[in-house]
DNA sequence: CCTGTAGAGATCGTATACAATCTCTGCCCC
DNA sequence: GGGGCAGAGATTGTATACGATCTCTACAGG
């Protein structure tokens, strides 16, 4: 159940893989919200038929990352403002129940590895590699819910983080639109020290300074080349 | 975006329509956990081909409510007794916010729509129509939600309802697997007259009254459930 | 120059075909 | 009599075929 490397994609199935690449591509801004994602496309680009790559868009389509339309095909989602919102809303929700629960079971090793994902954080934005350090902000989240214990809280904020990629990459503007390192910071100490309500509160307001980062009155529809996008991710 | 007849299963397609059509089986508890769930079985049920039934199945096992094992065909799934708890853990975590906004922005044509819900709810027990019952009351849940206009949230209400009701098939003891009615009264009336904090404390409580009438004492670990041997062929 | 329409091409929706894998029955051997 | 093995039957995984629907271009009319 649990992967140890990274506990991030396991990948069941050829579809499930081709759906956790996609997924991965919008993560680190390679696939733009309402890029075209046609079916013969993607089955040249992976080398399977199209029978599973519909399978893959059917799976993200449930998550709401991809929208499909009958007989137009399917687009990654663009959400609305409205929906980017109660993107956050719900992080919001969850993750402070997250992290509440992290709070109190977290141990020594936790704190460790997770003081080293920051680094790693840190890193990225230093050297400028936005994809990566996009990347690593979400894994952080993903990180501190797995402490918890919470699968299906955790799996929820799976689904909230890449539908957030979503979002930054429609109303982001450029400074913000990757987590501060030391909000980051902050957090893990506070979880360190198992103070749990310290803990909720940075993480509400944490989550409510990178949504009022956001721009909610312009959108961007640009496109980026599909075969290209997908081009070997994955480390 | 909404729908106004009951609000529930939007079906786009053929193959989200025999989707719904499972999950309301589960929900009425006409289909139980370890179900086995043939493609061909499906596809002359519905009188579609594998292709369709797969694609169901697919997105069903995407929100865990069914189990895909390569080369082994789906069943319904069989909540762990720690799925379980999380399953109730994460409702208590998403209803009482959705609980919170929905006392802010609820209107009288509201109240009063639910309170027709609820005499429903009577009327079902008092027949003992326990499918119509259990339905009935997530339907509840599930108004209360919409209630909140949190489309997100809601989205992972409804899958918690339908994995709520495998646990109530696997674990639920006979007497209380549905919902009181008087403790839905007391949740609406908390949400008419718009306060937030008793209609949470009430939606907490209610929770941990269903959660606690289950009998999650057996198999802590990773045995299996008696129900499962039974039902799906197993040795 | 702009707008609306017809046809060709592209794309999607579904069924079906075939290979790979699993399950179950029956038999052999101990 | 019990346990293990082999083959037949059943079921799943994937590719492909074909009809249905949409999109885009070219052209006629205003």
């Amino acid at each position: 159940m649990t992967d140890g490397t990274t506990g991030l994609p396991e990948a069941a199935d050829r579809s499930s893989e081709i759906a956790e690449a996609i997924v991965g591509a919008i993560v680190e801004q390679r696939l733009a919200p309402g890029t075209r994602l046609g079916e013969d496309d993607l089955g040249t680009t992976f080398g399977v038929s199209r029978t599973i790559v519909r399978a893959a868009l059917r799976m993200l389509a449930r998550d709401q990352i991809v929208t499909m339309r009958p007989h137009r095909g399917a687009t990654v989602a663009s959400p609305t403002v409205t929906e980017a919102r109660q993107v956050f809303h719900a992080r919001r929700v969850v993750e402070a129940a997250l992290i509440r629960d992290a709070a109190k079971s977290c141990k020594p090793a936790d704190v460790r590895a997770l003081r080293g994902h920051i680094a790693a954080e840190g890193e990225a934005l230093a050297r400028g590699d936005r994809s990566a350090a996009i990347r690593l902000s979400g894994d952080f989240h993903m990180r501190i819910a797995q402490l918890s214990r919470q699968d299906v809280l955790t799996g929820f904020l799976r689904e909230l983080i890449s539908r957030s990629a979503l979002v930054i990459a429609l109303y982001g503007t450029t400074r913000a639109s990757s987590c501060g390192t030391q909000e980051h910071e902050a957090l893990l100490e506070a979880i360190a020290r198992h103070d749990a309500d310290t803990a909720v509160a940075l993480m509400t307001a944490h989550l409510e300074h990178v949504e009022h980062d956001l721009d909610l009155a312009r959108g961007k529809g640009t496109s980026l080349d599909l075969a290209t996008a997908l081009v070997g991710r994955r480390s």
